[in-house]
RNA sequence: UGGGGCGUAGGCUAACGGUAGGCCCCGGGUUUUUGGUACCCGUAAUUGCAGGUUCGAAUCCUGCCGCCCCAGCCA
């Protein structure tokens, strides 16, 4: 189908159907009209993301509208901090809701007015029963619940005390308006539901306007009527609410937008709720939300996530009803593809390795030529040192070679990438056997990576010039969980129990190519032969670069070497 | 036990009564100065199960089974 790399929305799902369906009846007059509905009480993440990419994304495609609306009904839990980071993610995202940003604080005038209208319509009333006496009365599954003692109060008795709550003249829970609807339901959300409950707390932003503050049933209907929305997405656990929505707004006669529901987007080897989520920050199992092992927007933009291949994450996980665990990889695929295309190639060496070109002169250098994207040679170039001294990669080394092994082993000869070939004459070690230094020779004519006699060599080794070299930290990430789903776990005991403990090394002593002094925080590099890797947006300056790595290369050697091994 | 949803390869997802397609993963190969990329090939689904309707069913009907959500004055 249409694949085209970084298209919102894309490809086909039951609500693009529903929409297609609208727009060819002409029920909403043409037009599109969505919203993304946060609540302020977190950071986003990558299931939000799929949210934004659906809503953003349909308005988008249909040159429809979508709102950002913050839904602070609940000021216990809120915070303008909260604001201020769903903003910064949304728009990182790709995402731009123009003028059409929205509190549903913005509307607490009007949907008191309408709760009144629904008392003097006598299909409200102001309960005064115990937070515990409620929850008796509702019933269960199996039994139906009983009306509460204050059901039938006057319409003017309920209006004096649904006033006098505005007012501020009882404490928390002492009151309580509901919707009068029917405690026998097998719904539970329509055996009365709560619409005002009483909060003397301060808002973000309302302040102590208020200390009445509506439910989320009551609100977010009115949120989307009053904002004139088409189609209400929302996800699956929603389900059982869309007949209070559409109660509501049927009774107060009010624009009836049409809530759809789709599932929920769940990741293997991470967890997704904001619960869970605020769990490891305040226990200090990461650092902070934006912390690059974290599924949150902001996590993933520190990691080196790029938008656009979030954007097409989202695009192509799909959208449905049914309960999914997406693979990890898919999102890493994602990530690769986008990098591959747009990255530079440097070289840098993470655990270094000395090597003397013995025949190569004392204190002279000279320079060779490389392509940031080889192949591409018209997207520029850079010169990289070269000496009598320079490092490779630890890894790189083997006494003793194994099978297949393409890499340096003594009298092995390789090539180092863009340079020249080179052979391993002499292991020096140290007192503990350790391997500290490569006596190597090199072969002059050579430059440039082959050699006149075109003998072939397999190995190619990314390396820095001694010399030269800039010094890096760099942090090295992997999944922050050790199982594909952590939260299955036995009674007593915790998805914490499943973190990954090596799901970050720092590494200090690496030597990165000069061409990388000064390199701009999030901007992102190949690291060749290793992966790709961004500058860290907070932590890295120009005296001390830190990098994250944000995603490996495929590594089909590392597959070899394990079937090697276990055979 | 009541109500609301959902079951298509290992993971996502398409097919809208015409005989299961795509992506990821996995395996193999070609090219390669990244054991990367790209390209090619391949494995794998009797569409949860059992019946029925039909010339024809993943699609319609019936009955089972399994999974998810709901008893906040959270969203």
């Amino acid at each position: 189908m249409n694949e085209t790399n970084d298209n919102p929305q894309s490809r086909s799902n039951f609500i693009v159907e529903i929409i297609e369906q609208d727009l060819k009846t002409g029920k909403w007059g043409g037009r599109v009209a969505t919203r993304f509905p946060p609540e302020p009480n977190g950071y986003l993440h990558i299931g939000h993301a799929k949210a934004i990419c659906l809503s953003f994304g349909l308005a988008q495609k249909y040159g429809g509208t979508c709102n950002l609306r913050f839904d602070d009904t609940n000021p216990t839990k809120e915070d303008a901090e909260y604001v201020e980071s769903i903003k910064e993610d949304v728009s990182w995202l790709g995402f731009d809701w123009g003028d059409r940003m929205f509190f549903a604080s913005d509307y607490f005038k009007t949907m008191h007015e309408y709760a009144v209208k629904l008392i003097e319509d006598g299909k409200a009333y102001v309960d005064s029963l115990s937070a515990e006496e409620t929850a008796a009365y509702r019933g269960d599954y199996n039994r139906p619940g009983k009306n509460s003692p204050h059901r039938d109060r006057s319409v003017e008795e309920n209006l004096d005390l649904f006033s006098r709550m505005k007012n501020g003249e009882f404490e928390d829970g002492e009151h309580l308006l509901r919707a009068k609807i029917d405690m026998t339901s097998p719904n539970m959300n329509m055996r009365d539901p709560a619409i005002y409950r009483i909060r003397h707390a301060s808002h973000h932003r309302t302040g102590d306007e208020w200390c009445i503050y509506p439910m989320y049933d009551w609100a977010h209907g009115l949120e989307d009527s009053i904002e004139q929305i088409t189609h209400s997405l929302c996800t699956l656990e929603f389900e059982n609410h869309r007949p209070l929505y559409d109660w509501f707004l049927e009774q107060l006669d009010v624009y009836h937008p049409q809530q759809i529901e789709f599932a929920r987007l769940n990741l293997s080897y991470t967890v997704m709720s904001k619960r869970k989520l605020l769990d490891l920050v305040s226990d200090d199992l990461v650092n902070g939300w934006d912390d690059p092992r974290m599924p949150t927007i902001s996590g993933f933009r520190r990691r080196g996530y790029t938008a656009a291949a979030i954007r097409n994450f989202c695009d192509r996980i799909g959208v449905a009803k049914r309960d999914n665990t997406v693979d990890l990889a898919l999102l890493e695929h994602t990530i690769r593809e986008d990098l591959n295309e747009t990255s530079p190639r440097v070289m840098a060496v993470l655990d270094p390795l000395k090597i003397v070109i013995e025949n190569y002169p004392e204190g002279e250098q000279e320079e060779f030529e490389a392509p940031y994207f080889p192949g591409q040679e018209e997207r520029g170039t850079r010169a990289i040192p070269f000496s009598r001294e320079i490092f490779v990669e630890r890894d790189d080394f083997r006494e003793e070679a194994p099978r297949k092994w393409r890499r340096l082993a003594p009298g092995k000869e390789v090539r180092l990438r863009y340079a020249c070939l080179i052979t391993c004459n002499e292991v020096i070690k140290d007192e503990n056997g350790e391997v500290t230094e490569l006596r190597c020779t090199w072969d002059p004519e050579s430059r440039g990576g082959t050699s006149p006699d075109g003998r072939k060599v397999r190995g190619t080794l990314h390396w820095v010039n001694a010399s030269t070299a800039v010094m890096t930290e760099v942090r090295q990430y992997d999944r922050l969980f050790n199982v594909i789903n952590p939260l299955a776990v036995e009674d007593g005991h915790s998805f914490v129990e499943h973190i990954n403990h090596s799901s970050c090394e720092i590494l200090t002593g690496c030597l990165a190519e000069p061409s990388l002094a000064g390199a701009k925080p999030e901007s992102r590099f190949q690291f060749e032969r290793i992966g790709y890797f961004c500058v860290d947006r907070y932590d890295s300056t120009d005296d001390k670069l830190v990098f994250n790595r944000t995603i490996t290369l495929r590594d089909s050697w590392a597959k070899i070497e394990k079937k090697l091994g276990g055979k």
